[in-house]
DNA sequence: GCCGTTTTCGGCCCGACTGTTTTCAGTCG
């Protein structure tokens, strides 16, 4: 027998993929429920995983992750050997990819789309429609007229096989704050708050939703729809709550509550909805029933209303839990205020290490960065533009480079209340280098390197030895990921934690609002694993220099306290922290 | 399929809405 060729190891998205597809088939094949979300759930592990999913597998230790056991492990193993899960082949051929696209109509789950297979051949969205036109659907038992026309209407509407648009965060948060803003402002109103994922400060939000008491609730419901911002909206019948529609097409929720359940609402719709399946679990194990409307002890057969999310939390025996927090990543085992962490706020950055000039690509010059800067009640910045490879822009020439320490550092000595430092995002090259000398580098006061091209070229080994480098002080956007439009490089995170622990060299959460990377994940590996990191702008004008509050979302989601993150020491104490203050020279 | 202050089996969150039904299954958040 030969010896079975070398295969690259798969991405922890990849084997995240065929999970969901697995559950996704299995649900199709009639299997329990509980076995469909378990591999839901082991997909949603190994995506946000930090580890390669391969080498914990390899080394044995893989179920040790919560949610994969021994059956997952052993489909993981197979698919490292061969190459495929057996169990996938298997039922891909009972079940067509199309059954998994008409799940996406909505009204239409996986158990009607296996009854219209099986019964009408329906494989697919095409087949679905010429079956409801030709009004086949409603010979079928528990389908009728309406089912018809409603599956009619979403494929009118192009649904089916695309998912919804999730709008970025730094989109949806001021959406939600005017509203919220207005309806605080309203006469009628009492409490109003913001739930939901963008409280939860996420990447992205699907809607808004919005949490009020009200002394007069019709009122402050009529005032909701008549908001500029409000395109359309329809009220909730029996309910205190309306569903509106914004004019950039986002649904907005508003549900107006008795002054006794906001807390229960609030906690209830701020999720996330692991966060509160995991919060329901926990309290029936101590003999209570979690929902909206309050609290049943099972002991008494009270239902327990709270006015106050705190209270929620209290009579479930928690601390009350920062929403970033709120995704089921170990919150639920605080068990006091002391262990909750302070988390890290945006007024503790005092410095700020990535940012452009009209030198390479920005919009405003060295001196106007540093007077916004320093308005802002920033103590330091660096000027770290694009490098001579770049790519696009402008090109700064090594020569540039040399006019333009010059420049910062006449800058730095007219300006006082500010420092003013000299850097350079440099480009890190496919073989790991730096596109400036050596002794250009050590000039400076501060090297950024980020990877800029040719990003499926061994990004991995490219950024551990861009680490390895001695005058390449910070990795920026590590793993170059665009939130709802690029996947990450395919980089080993792990890798470069640990060469950047051993190296000191620091790891950048990019507060792009479309970058947010290092992600809340990646972030809070790196500090569990002894990484400095810095939270930066990478403003390219002096009105983007604040966009740092995203950053700060993703450090706090990251379980950030100030002492984690290295740019809340003022510059005295940050300079010897840099790998070129450490180095020997 | 996972998991254990109910530990190797028997559970595994809560509620609302819809359409198709005479009491409920499926879907959704």
């Amino acid at each position: 027998m030969s010896a079975p060729a070398a295969r690259p190891d798969p991405p922890n998205a990849a084997i995240a993929a065929l999970f969901d597809e697995l559950a996704d088939l299995y649900e199709l094949d009639g299997a329990s429920i509980h076995r469909v979300l378990a591999y839901r759930n082991a997909a949603k592990t190994v995506r946000e995983a930090p580890r390669s999913i391969a080498a914990l597998t390899r080394e044995g230790r893989v179920t040790s992750l919560p949610g994969i056991g021994k059956t997952l492990e052993e489909k993981v193993t197979a698919l490292l050997e061969t190459g495929s899960i057996p169990a996938v082949e298997k039922l891909r051929a009972r079940f067509p990819q199309g059954l998994v696209e008409m799940t996406r109509l909505p009204g239409l789950g996986p158990k009607k789309a296996r009854t219209l297979f099986h019964e009408l051949g329906v494989d697919g969205l095409e087949a679905l429609r010429l079956a409801a036109e030709q009004e086949q659907l409603r010979d079928v038992k528990g389908f009728g007229a309406k089912f018809e026309a409603s599956v009619l209407a979403a494929l009118d509407a192009g649904l089916g096989g695309a998912l919804a648009p999730r709008v970025l965060l730094h989109k949806a948060l001021p959406i939600a704050e005017g509203i919220v803003e207005a309806l605080r402002a309203h006469p009628a109103a009492d409490k109003v708050e913001l739930a939901g994922s963008a409280r939860r400060r996420a990447d992205s939000c699907k809607d808004l939703d919005i949490i009020a008491t009200a002394s007069d609730p019709a009122a402050l419901i009529a005032a909701f729809g008549e908001l500029d911002v409000i395109e359309s909206v329809s009220g909730v019948p029996g309910q205190n709550a309306a569903k509106a529609r914004t004019h950039t097409g986002m649904p907005v929720d508003l549900k107006v509550v008795a002054p006794d359940q906001f807390g229960n609402l609030l906690q209830h719709f701020t999720g996330s909805k692991l966060h509160n399946v995991s919060l329901r679990e926990a309290a029936v194990r101590k003999g209570l029933h979690v929902s909206e409307y309050g609290l049943l002890d099972d002991a008494t057969g009270q239902t327990h209303r709270c006015s106050t999310e705190h209270e929620v939390y209290e009579r479930l025996g928690l601390p009350w839990i920062p929403p970033e927090l709120r995704e089921n990543r170990g919150e639920l085992a605080l068990t006091d205020a002391g262990g909750v962490p302070v988390l890290i706020e945006h007024a503790d950055l005092v410095g700020d290490l990535h940012m452009h000039t009209t030198a390479s690509d920005g919009r405003n010059s060295v001196e106007q960065m540093a007077e916004a800067a320093r308005a802002r009640g920033l103590q330091y910045i660096a000027i770290t533009d694009h490098s001579a490879t770049h790519g696009f822009g402008k090109h700064v020439t090594p020569d540039d480079l040399r006019r333009q320490i010059e420049r910062v550092r006449e800058v730095d000595a007219a300006l006082e209340g500010i420092e003013v430092l000299i850097g350079t995002e440099t480009n890190i090259l496919t073989d790991g280098s730096p596109d400036y000398p050596d002794e250009l580098l050590a000039e400076l006061d501060w090297v950024m390197g980020s990877l800029h091209t040719a990003f499926g070229h061994e990004p991995t080994r490219r950024l551990v030895t861009a680490c390895e480098h001695p005058w390449i002080d910070c990795i920026g956007h590590p793993t170059g990921r665009k939130i709802e439009s690029r996947p990450p490089y395919d980089v080993d995170m792990e890798q470069v934690i640990d060469t950047a622990v051993r190296t000191q060299t620091m790891l950048e959460i990019n507060s792009a609002p479309d970058r947010r990377d290092l992600n809340d994940i990646h972030a809070r590996a790196a500090r569990d694993a002894g990484a400095r990191i810095v939270v930066d702008s990478d403003a390219h004008g002096t009105n983007t220099l604040g966009i740092t509050v995203w950053g700060i979302a993703t450090a706090r989601r990251a379980w950030l306290t100030k002492a984690d993150v290295a740019n809340t020491l003022p510059w005295a104490q940050f300079a010897p922290l840099r790998k070129r203050a450490t180095a020997k020279r």
